[in-house]
DNA sequence: GTGTGTGCAAACCTTTTGCAACCGG
DNA sequence: CCGGTTGCAAAAGGTTTGCACACAC
């Protein structure tokens, strides 16, 4: 069974249909799986596969996927538009950090976990983390 | 010196003018220092004073503000608006961290810091942390 | 067949911008 | 005074919505 199945099976579980448009969207999302979309992005993407799409498709789409836990909005720019990655099926839990870099603004995806920290919150503050979004602004490696 | 008068110490010192309505604004933000405020909530906060006031006044101060680091963006929501809070003048750095509950949806800020972790990012992937932005999601001690 | 999903266009909402008038230094 | 700043209204840009038609199950 492969990745694009296994979504597709998280569709058809959730009870909504398994439409042209929906395998089109998610097969661009898969296929683009290391990087960070918008609706306009994905948008252009799968209008080269079926030029009919509407935008308000894709936004409905992602929407749905999101509710699915198939991509997940991410909180990195402040630019006025929305940007989702794809949520990894093995991944264990919903917790994955971006390094930007303020030089050249390379987006640097990381797993690191922060479960000491965490565990500190949890001592001190009696607050029960279950989801985070850790975003670390600064220079990367080569721009040093 | 109060805080205020620190905060139009700034404004001038950055060469621009200390307007009527940017000390409208700023004087609402200091009063409302322990929120967090999007250019609507100023807008009307503001409008009490001095019901003249413009919205594209609101945006351009808001701009400004953020550029002599008198107020930061923080991306605590998703809803399309921007969100800010003060930057305290005693802050020894921009690192303040959010517990956003997810039963009752209050926001705690919290300003413990992640400096062991930053140097395990150092170290991993020599990429120099200068700033961050962490959520934390999660159900606070009350709503266990 | 039935009801969910789609494409289109209009509407919406927040934010930005052009411009003439205003006012702070 | 002079140039930065303001208020207004229009525009821009992203996202949502109403509706008739299409299609997945």
């Amino acid at each position: 069974m492969t990745q694009l199945s296994k979504y597709e099976a998280m569709i058809v579980k959730s009870g909504s249909k398994l439409t042209k448009q929906r395998k089109q969207i998610l097969k661009v999302i898969v296929d683009h799986s290391d990087e960070h979309f918008s609706a306009e992005t994905l948008y252009d993407l799968v209008r080269h596969i079926d030029s009919s799409i509407g935008i308000a498709t894709v936004y409905r789409t992602l929407e749905l996927f999101e509710k699915l836990k198939i991509i997940r909005n991410v909180k990195i720019k402040n630019d006025g538009v929305n940007y989702y990655d794809v949520i990894d099926l093995d991944e264990q839990n919903h917790f994955h950090h971006h390094l930007i870099c303020t030089t050249c603004n390379r987006i640097i995806e990381i797993a690191d976990e922060l479960e000491s920290y965490e565990a500190f919150i949890k001592e001190k503050y009696g607050f029960n983390v279950t989801d985070h979004d850790l975003t670390l602004y600064g220079t990367c490696a080569s721009c040093q």
